[in-house]
DNA sequence: CCCGTCATACTACCATACCAATACCGGTCC
DNA sequence: GGACCGGTATTGGTATGGTAGTATGACGGG
């Protein structure tokens, strides 16, 4: 379950990064108690660096601190999502339109030379594979933006998006659909045209609307009890298939 | 120096919000050492929690934790500041744009309150007051889109930059055109033109390039010894020049 | 006079022990 | 039979001691 840790190095960050994953991967399931004394016996630890590694936990809101009451990997939340994914996506538009003043011709080939890789292991059903290069892909626009801070927020937003992910695999939009618009974006970098690459890039981030509501009936063991907030509610149904099915209208 | 604290409640967080003010505030200079022992007897408690407060200070850039060195108050940072300011503008010009769909008459009415009291409070000299009335504003406009991880990822961006504004106190830009500009976004807001509303925050987000330079060069030791990243570079003098002083242009 | 070396005084980090508050469960009383 | 109640186990929060690693400065050799 656990990979091993390194002891010699700080223990904490080791730990938290192995629950991160777990959580976003949906090893550690929704809901679920984590107790510090049973996580630091799984690591071979004390309690205090699992107590810092949820305290970061509690800040990308993964996990649940109840004082004294218990640490809880936090259920799945329509608003959680939602509010992650419009801050994500206010980051990682602003982002796709800066690179397409900024960014080189090098940084374009990188940043094309990924989806290549990804466009391969579409094919297969390596899922784990899959979503890795499409976190290399939105880091790498963030990169040639040169903004680090950019890409903690949108990784932060990720989590919560990802681990959506997770539940629907392998269903839900299918990967190629998720490549060809990783190449709209690209494309409309390379040709500079910043509408574009905005309007491409806010469709790409909005397919999650399309899967959301379903599995939220089929799991409802795994979400929370709410409902979207107001910025997601004002996207209506129609809207959000309309262009969940539009890409190539805006390229 | 330090405010009194509830014995009962949680210290780690009120530490942290004790530290985090200091810091924003220039109580605490930037390159200054915290030692967790000295900052554990000046609040009266034991070293974890002020160790996990400043855990979440670096989390948030406003500390840097060296292992087995020391924990620094970090010095301004010219990348750090255009980072925050980055991801500050695109999520808050998001969350303008967002307002004028969403927000209700009674949301606008409780933001134009705000800006009737930090009008009044700006002809006074109480510069914490007005920084206070500023926070309150933006607040609101996150609260009007109803999304909680918005206002904290520009809760963060605010404190890089007000860290810079109590530096620059009382001169640069006057208190009287911030508040116009805010009062700017309000009518755009009012009108529901998404366009003013984004270009309005856009503008009143980019002052800060009009101070930053020239107090990077007032105040060596207080600034890191770098410089503005690639997203920043392209806005040119000239661009930021004349967009801080075209407010009215776009309204 | 300058440079390498070692003792010392810090540091953050981890482990352990203790505390207060909450949850759970068995018994008791109505 | 059901509702209340108290003992007990478990939780997160705090305090404290110990460890490894780093800067500093004094000392001794070149």
């Amino acid at each position: 379950m656990v990979a091993a840790i390194d002891p010699a190095a700080a223990l904490a960050p080791q730990i938290y990064a192995q629950l991160r994953a777990s959580i976003i991967q949906m090893r550690l399931m929704p809901g679920q108690a984590l107790s510090e004394k049973e996580i630091a016996g799984q690591f071979g630890a004390s309690r205090q660096p699992v107590r810092e590694a949820f305290i970061k936990l509690a800040e990308g809101g993964l996990v649940r601190i109840l004082p004294q009451r218990g640490t809880f990997v936090v259920k799945i939340s329509l608003r959680a999502v939602a509010d992650a994914r419009f801050v994500r996506e206010a980051v990682e538009v602003a982002t796709a339109r800066t690179c397409c003043r900024v960014a080189t011709e090098k940084d374009i080939a990188r940043i094309s030379a990924i989806l290549d890789e990804q466009e391969r292991v579409a094919a297969r059903a390596d899922n784990q594979a899959f979503l890795a290069l499409d976190e290399r892909f939105h880091h790498a626009l963030a990169e040639a933006v040169d903004c680090e801070a950019a890409w903690r927020v949108i990784e932060n937003g990720k989590a919560q998006m990802d681990r959506v992910r997770y539940l629907s695999l392998p269903g839900a939009t299918p990967r190629s659909l998720l490549v060809e618009q990783h190449r709209s974006i690209v494309d409309a970098i390379a040709r500079r045209d910043e509408r574009a690459a905005m309007e491409t890039m806010r469709v790409h981030l909005r397919e999650i609307f399309l899967a959301l509501p379903a599995l939220a009936e089929q799991h409802p063991d795994l979400f929370e009890n709410d409902s979207l907030p107001l910025h997601a509610e004002e996207m209506s149904h129609a809207t959000i298939a309309a262009l969940g099915s539009s890409v190539s209208a805006v390229g």
